[in-house]
DNA sequence: GTTATTTAAGTTGTGCACAATTTAATTTTA
DNA sequence: TAAAATTAAATTGTGCACAACTTAAATAAC
């Protein structure tokens, strides 16, 4: 492939990707409107139904999110009621963030919603385990690179 | 899978599309940074480098944004003397875009991208190919989806 | 034990995304 | 052809993302 055929739109995996993600996020979002959540909060929901109490840093290293994005977003959450924010007693520069009952009463809402996603994709159970283990390689790979 | 399972961000192919979309766009920073190029700007020129002309309506359809976003990024492409915005005179409601001299220079500096990139993602050319037709079908499915 | 370094959150500022609405032009329909 | 409907951009407002910086606490080095 040459270097005009390179640079054409159609053979970008970027641009898949990008459009795929946010096209993606609008697929969820009328079954989350009904919680009354965005996507990210979402996400921040799903590692705290399953940890139960986290921090900022743990939260960002899971969701690959810098305190700069989550701070606001929790500060959010906390005010819908859903989580609860407090400094660590044992080292203050940490952060706990745990669930409210409120945010703990949401999972069972919620748990209908990767049935309905996994529909929505049109993807056989095989085709969508591929897809997740094909992603979850090129993020570790594209991660560690930009570590560097 | 049960419902627990299904709750846990590491099944969740959304979420590995999202990080990998985000870690994508920063693996391109230091080469877009050097041209002056936000990633979603990069998108725009990749458009007009094949046109060299087209509307805001028509942009938004390649690229799956919409005006609300459009406007306001074209408008700073404009000043950064990237791209010109013109009324159409046959019909009014239309804005034609088109590169300016500086706007098709940045092709060749751009060039170079694809490749690096390419070698970054880790992926063998097979590899990128199978990945990237992967997504465009997902990305087409989605997307039929939600416009219902 | 004091200073230097590192670490964790928070803050500030910019640029997307996108829903909802507005404005103005064009097309359709009655 | 006048009114209604549709279309294309722009505008407004909210919520991410993220770079760069600040603040404060903990740890390391001396």
């Amino acid at each position: 492939m040459n270097h005009k055929e390179q640079l054409k739109l159609e053979n970008q995996l970027c641009f898949s990707v990008y459009a795929c993600s946010r096209e993606i996020t609008k697929m969820y979002r009328p079954y989350l409107d009904q919680l009354g959540l965005t996507y990210p909060q979402y996400l921040v929901l799903l590692v705290l139904w399953e940890h139960h109490e986290t921090t900022v840093k743990a939260l960002g290293a899971e969701l690959y999110l810098d305190s700069g994005t989550l701070t606001p977003l929790l500060k959010r959450m906390e005010e819908a009621g859903l989580v609860k924010r407090e400094r660590s007693k044992e080292d203050e520069r940490r952060v706990m963030v745990h669930l409210t009952q409120k945010g703990e009463e949401l999972r069972d809402k919620a748990s209908i919603i990767p049935d309905a996603m996994a529909a929505n994709s049109g993807l056989s159970k095989e085709e969508f385990k591929k897809a997740l283990t094909g992603f979850q390689q090129l993020l570790d790979h594209i991660h560690s690179v930009n570590e560097k």
